[in-house]
RNA sequence: CGGGCCGUAGUGUAAUGGUAGCACGAAUGCUUUGGGAGUAUUUAGUCCGAGUUCAAAUCUCGGCGGCCCGACCA
């Protein structure tokens, strides 16, 4: 992409209605913009990283099976009345049309997905099966905060499984759980698997924690034993003794990137979810639900992947492969950005002629992409490379480009 | 939902009762290109409403909006 093509979001300062380091950087790195509170649009730059991010996933969920479908935001109040949470979810958000029928709009989609799978589900043949969708999801916080870790309006990739026994339910959920571990693992993200409470809707309920100081929940954690818990469960304090291995247990901040429930009848039953078993008894289905914030993650990646200089973008999730910066008037340059363009490589090709070399190098360090090309007067016939995370800058030519981005890709 | 801080061009700030100013951005021309260039010209603002006052960005009240702490967080 050309540079001089894409609006030119960034900013020289960090705006000041922000607070949280992830909104503040992805502001002015023009990857996002505040439209209110909790509310985001997201920009060219940000979009890409969401979408990547969304592909990660994707891939994890299809890999087991995982079928898309996209459901509607847009719901009737009818739906979440049958399990009670019209009136019993506060976040519910809630609008009325010009002729005073009521709809929510959905914060997670149990009440739809349940009537929708039963249309195709009869049978204990028919299970298991998972359905996922990515899509925006709507929660009327008392206080949005932290920019997007916590907002009104985000992107939430739901999963929900259907199983006709226990058993069947809980293999499940553990190919979830590696599949998900698959996910932060491309995502360059150290989660932990975390005990977590159920809510009023599940003995059992697992969270997927990423340490940082920006996290609003306290986990418990043994270094020993990986022994974690959120702090939700129990009233541990820091130095107590790990129930597992008895060392001691620290207290870390974490974020929810991502929960796992096992839903077992709380949603089948008031809609009657049924299925036929071998013996031609009609049975109660018993589900699982497996979400991961998808616009979250992407505030997660930038409170850990950053120094002073702005963001440092990890591999899969980096809106381009390549930065490619030309000072003055250079046609080499324009050359070199074809040539990676045809080896399937995303480069954003800061091509802006009125642009000083300084703006250039500190947007270009701002945004983040992993490697940096300079094509100047003074490399001649060769590549300046840099990459993002490292301070080292050398001089190459291209079968070293071509070289690193297929040992990479 | 309780408590606190705050609201001035697109962004960041100054003016504390007395002429709304500065920088960056944006726009146009020329020059410039290795760490947020130079130059000339131009552009744009006191969140809204009421009140006090000769006079309000500034004081008072109400509203709206933003951030933070807490509560809450399927």
């Amino acid at each position: 992409m050309l540079q001089s093509q894409l609006p030119n979001f960034i900013r020289k300062e960090f705006p000041k209605d922000e607070e949280s380091y992830n909104a503040k950087i992805l502001i002015r790195a023009g990857f996002i913009e505040k439209l209110m509170a909790g509310v985001y649009s997201y920009l060219p730059l940000g979009l890409r990283v969401l979408k990547k991010i969304e592909n990660v996933v994707k891939e994890e969920m299809n890999k087991i099976g995982g079928q898309e479908i996209l459901m509607p935001a847009l719901t009737p109040k009818e739906n979440w009345e049958k399990t009670g949470r019209w009136d019993g979810l506060d976040v519910l958000f809630k609008i009325t049309s010009r002729d005073k029928k009521e709809y929510a709009l959905g914060p997670t989609h149990e009440e739809i997905v349940v009537p929708l799978s039963q249309k195709a589900l009869f049978s204990y043949k028919d299970m298991p099966f998972g359905l996922y969708q990515i899509q925006t999801k709507f929660r009327d916080e008392p206080r949005a905060k932290s920019g997007i870790l916590r907002g009104r309006e985000f992107i939430m990739k739901d999963l929900y499984s259907f199983h006709s026994d226990e058993k069947d339910l809980d293999k499940y959920y553990q190919k979830v759980i590696k599949a998900y571990k698959a996910i932060f693992k491309r995502l360059s993200l150290d989660a932990k698997l975390v005990e977590a409470s159920g809510g009023t809707f599940s003995k059992y309920s697992h969270e997927f924690q990423v340490f940082c100081e920006a996290g609003e929940d306290k986990i418990i954690y043994c270094k020993k034993c990986h022994f974690a818990q959120n702090s939700e469960i129990n009233t541990s304090k820091k130095g107590d003794l790990c129930p597992k291995c008895k060392s001691s247990l620290e207290i870390f901040s974490g974020v929810e990137a991502g929960n796992i429930f096992k839903l077992n009848t709380k949603y089948s039953e008031p809609f009657s979810l049924k299925y036929r078993d071998k013996d031609g008894k009609e049975k109660i289905v018993l589900m699982g639900c497996y979400g991961m914030g998808i616009s979250r993650l992407m505030g997660v990646i930038a409170e850990v992947f950053h120094d002073d200089k702005g963001l440092i973008w990890p591999k899969e999730t980096a809106p381009f492969d390549f930065h490619l910066i030309v000072l003055g008037n250079n046609p080499k340059a324009k050359k070199i950005y074809n040539d990676l363009e045809k080896l399937g490589a995303q480069v954003l090709f800061d091509d802006r002629k009125e642009k000083s070399a300084g703006e250039k190098f500190a947007q270009s360090d701002l945004i983040g992409i992993p490697v940096r090309l300079v094509i100047s007067q003074k490399t001649g016939n060769k590549i300046e490379f840099k990459e993002r995370k490292n301070k080292l800058v050398k001089l190459v030519d291209f079968s070293y480009l071509k070289r690193y981005f297929n040992r990479t890709k």
